[in-house]
DNA sequence: TCACTACTTGAGCATTTACTCATATATACA
DNA sequence: TGTATATATGAGTAAATGCTCAAGTAGTGA
């Protein structure tokens, strides 16, 4: 068990930091697996989002399935969302924490 | 249960998502408390460490203790690491399936 | 008070990022 | 072949990021 450079583990965690990437992940999650669906659902603008998206496969988060026309796409690891559901947790306490500070 | 804005958490995630970052908190996490042990540890400029630094506190991810004139820190909340080591777990299992398809 | 250590910050610079508009490519199907 | 739908990309721009040097602030103890 050898640690993961802290370059890689950054470039991991670079491609889930941005809130219409993140809101893309949280699309497909729901369902939502093609960009022509994402798109009009996030109101992102197509070159835009096809842009995030090409992020999210050059880093292995998302693979891309050909169907006709369109591409649907699926996450590599389902951990992806633990990772998500953690950030949240942790701005969820991270939020408290300073709330209890104004209050003391 | 409230769902977390996708923006707070790409804040979040993003205040991780750079190497230095990453390796101070490896640094505290291995026992180096105070900045004027990451720098030489880490051979980080001095301004440097401190900017990073600053944002990991801005963020409220590391904890200031002033003692004397050297500042300890420590992480606000120990779950971080979680999130650290899940994004380590990442990185490996799709370093491997990149690996697999190669040999297909 | 002065000097020393620890840390912060202003200023400047190069690089990267996110975004948009317009254009190009790819697939399906008449 | 032509047309429609889905996706990708070139080019340009504004803003953000990371870094460094130099100068500043803050606490400690002589």
């Amino acid at each position: 068990m050898t640690a993961i450079s802290s370059k890689l583990r950054a470039r991991m965690l670079d491609a889930l930091a941005h809130p219409n990437r993140i809101r893309i992940l949280e699309a497909i999650r729901l369902g939502h697996t093609c960009s022509c669906e994402i798109g009009p659902e996030l109101n992102l603008e197509q070159s835009n989002l096809s842009r995030h998206i090409r992020i999210l496969v050059d880093r292995g988060i998302l693979i891309p399935e050909r169907d006709g026309v369109r591409i649907n796409y699926k996450v590599a690891d389902e951990e992806i969302y633990q990772l998500l559901d953690l950030s949240g947790e942790l701005v969820r306490r991270t939020t408290e924490r300073s709330i209890r500070e104004v209050e003391l």
